[in-house]
DNA sequence: CGGCATCCGCCAGGATACTG
DNA sequence: CAGTATCCTGGCGGATGCCG
């Protein structure tokens, strides 16, 4: 989304700020696994988002970095290789989306059990 | 958003299950000020969230309510009077946003400073 | 007061094909 | 391998008006 400086004319809320930035479909879930494995190729994103296309997946990846979440090292070989890593300020913002990551996990725990007669 | 029982056929990632419940542009907000008020009643939502229609307010909560982050207590007098509360699922959800609260607070903060020289 | 009913525009996101 | 380039659709969210 690559906030652009204050277009909103309403009192700011840190909540809604952080949401701007982290919404999205697969936002998340690229931060998330970029700060398991750390550092994670463009081939390698698209094998762990299962259900990326590449347009989206190379949109999204731009919008981060454009918001200085991710890094994007392009080594100029051949075979290209480009890889992606979390920025310090992505890497602040991992708490919170390990907060929501047990939480998620301990809802579809829930559900199983429930779906387990 | 009320999550149906899982359409997905991909790998269950909780990450993106978060984020599909409390995804969108303004359920973040209304769960975090419910938090800090504790109750809230649907007139004094649309006096917190500024930027929200009707429309949008009662859609949004009644997804919450669906997915059972938030509860509705309807008291049947003239005039009307209808109260939200955070349920203990969605209490459960709080350190996750308030993690995101402190995230986003500290990104204005900086912002602010640096347009300041 | 606390909604619901309609209608509608727009753009996030999808499908498919091609390229340096 | 790591992306572009197009074209297209669905549904999120907006605007307006009415109701118990």
């Amino acid at each position: 989304m690559a906030i652009e400086k204050n277009k909103e004319k309403f009192a700011i809320c840190a909540v809604d700020y952080a949401f701007r930035r982290i919404g999205g479909k697969y936002k998340g879930r690229i931060l998330w696994h970029l700060h398991i494995h750390q550092v994670l190729r463009y081939g390698e994103l698209r094998k762990t988002i299962l259900d990326i296309t590449p347009k989206m997946l190379s949109q999204t990846l731009k919008e981060l970095e454009l918001d200085g979440l991710i890094h994007r090292e392009s080594y100029h070989e051949v075979p290209p290789r480009v890889e992606y890593t979390l920025t310090p300020v992505g890497i602040e913002l991992i708490p919170a989306i390990g907060q929501l990551f047990k939480w998620g996990f301990k809802q579809l725990e829930k559900g199983k059990a429930a779906n387990m007669p």
